[in-house]
DNA sequence: ACATTCAATACAAACGGTTTCATTGCAAGC
DNA sequence: GCTTGCAATGAAACCGTTTGTATTGAATGT
């Protein structure tokens, strides 16, 4: 690959006069630029990027930490933070860290080793090793999708509380009083948030959330499914399921039919997330809209707005969600 | 940060000994070694990998670039390069290049300008510039999911002409023989194939395959949708379809509910790729089993061979698949 | 006509490591 | 005792850009 140098003998310049050439052309004359950018040509030359970043100092790349990349939502935030990453001129490198705690610090490292400016983060992970326990040097940081509104870093969501309360009033409304819950992880604060949004939304109109029928499991198709059994096998009496998630209430759907129930007449089930299979779902799945690529396109911009410098405030976006009415919620007596 | 400098005086020895104390401890005295971990470690000294991949003028990082991130199939195949990557210590910049050919130059652009050491490409696409028309210079280059088995560069992927015979195979001996097809897009390598496969297989049994009953559109749940509205408002009397894809499958069952039908017992309908929501349908896909998963790690390890420097043969893996029976497909008389 | 200013360009340092080559000191061989 | 060889380390070059400073020559002002 032909480098500065050789760009700059052909044309009869010093490499600084090539340099100015593609970052501030109207520092040279005319006749000059016509000449590097003939030589540029000829030569099929590129400014190393490596050799540029190494002397800027930055990346321009930013880490996207991932629980779970195959995962349906967490892809289309991704896909959100990539639109705005192209937008901006920035890199994104996609780093799936299971389930895994520790690997989250690695992205710590991967910014003071140089190898990414900044980092964001989906879903909720501590990740106090980012701060330094209160020390001076954090590091550009963004958390989005079940993110922890009090930390002290930016974060966009959705106010879980919120929907989950409007999930409640819609199931209310549709005639159900016992309700089963097929929450996420028990441990997760998205799960906490939800579970309190939904209790309070129920005891607002008068009516006490079972705590017998609150089943705890993975936010997965094959987690709901379980959860989903457990429950409907030991108290048959429910009318209607609130999923923590679509995919939750997806598994869900299939233990019911599976355990003989028919859908939506014999039980309602309700999911949260809105991604597309739920609309193809037998019956088509009821759920919260939130909205993953948006999100993914608001954290990046923060992400832009820090690395660019502009001090970010303490700043939690909560995007609006909205309740998405399909057929697995049946109106009941 | 602290820089080698400030560990080497600290330590009271020179750079190149802090760095071969990184590189090949062996070559340093175990007195020398001890005092410059000390002074590294007190310093909370890293080296800096930009600085490092300048000289190295390597970036230990691979773009993948994928036509949709947000594909449950693609999520997969990059869930596998992901793992193999940083087994392998590699760093991936994945970017979804939309259905855009043109972003593509983009991968050529990123290794030339050394900001990626090589390219795994998902999905077909001719990306001829990529080989500079013939000349030298071709940059490490793999190709995943849907490869065209003739190109000029190792591909990874399945036998989609066999395997689309086995799902023909399958329906016939379920008794099936009017049998539509969902095709995804037309001009895709990939379709053809099976297209010509599930041909040559019914043919082998002696029947002829109708060109009407085949539809052409996005391997997509909408695209499965709108193709089997039209395929299903045409020819009521088919018995089965035979999807490309289980997101088109997926598509394709909402379209017979809101057509009416019954299923499996009025339409027998199957996919291909094995996603996980096939499993949960209603009714459950029978499919073919794509290992995505593997295919993904099976390219990334490819692609760690060329970036050793280990000259890979013009090799086409063809990874195996496997029919999936579940409840969809219907024995009929 | 000479000082001043400014545009255009060249020179060289710097970025933070790695690596080659040279140097030193010590042990072993004759 | 002197040479040889090897292990341990240091000095300096190098990777390919960018950028601050110096230099040059022409234009302008008085």
């Amino acid at each position: 690959m032909a480098q500065i140098r050789d760009v700059a003998k052909l044309a009869g310049v010093s490499p600084a006069t090539v340099s100015r050439a593609y970052s501030d052309p109207s520092k040279l004359s005319d006749e000059t630029l016509k000449r590097v950018r003939a030589a540029a040509a000829e030569l099929r030359y590129k400014p190393s990027t490596l050799a540029q970043l190494f002397r800027e100092k930055r990346t321009n790349t930013v880490l996207v930490m991932v629980p779970d990349i195959a995962n349906v939502l967490f892809a289309r935030v991704v896909s959100g933070i990539e639109r705005v990453a192209v937008e901006n001129k920035f890199n994104l490198i996609v780093s799936d860290t299971g389930d895994d705690a520790a690997i989250e610090a690695v992205g710590v490292e991967m910014v003071e080793t140089y190898r990414a400016d900044g980092v964001i983060q989906l879903g909720e992970r501590p990740l106090s090793q980012l701060h330094h326990e209160g020390e001076q040097c954090a590091i550009p940081f963004v958390q989005a999708i079940s993110a922890d509104p009090n930390g002290r870093y930016p974060t966009v969501g959705i106010d879980d509380h919120k929907a989950a309360g409007t999930m409640a009033d819609h199931l209310v409304s549709s005639g159900h009083r016992r309700i089963g819950v097929l929450a996420g992880l028990e441990d997760r604060l998205v799960t906490q948030a939800r579970l309190a949004g939904f209790r309070d939304a129920l005891a607002a109109k008068g009516i006490a959330l079972d705590a017998s029928l609150v089943e705890y499991g993975p936010y997965s198709l094959a987690g709901g499914e379980g959860a989903a059994q457990r429950l409907l096998s030991r108290s048959r009496d429910v009318t209607a399921l609130f999923c923590m998630s679509d995919e939750i209430a997806i598994g869900a759907i299939r233990a019911a039919y599976d355990l003989g129930f028919s859908l939506p007449d014999d039980l309602s089930i309700s999911g949260f997330d809105n991604i597309e299979f739920g609309k193809y779902c037998t019956p088509p799945l009821t759920t919260i809209m939130q909205p993953a690529e948006q999100i993914g396109e608001t954290a990046m911009g923060v992400m832009c707005d820090m690395l660019r410098g502009q001090a970010v405030p303490q700043m939690h976006e909560l995007l609006p969600t909205e309740l998405v009415v399909r057929a697995s919620v049946q109106k009941i007596a």
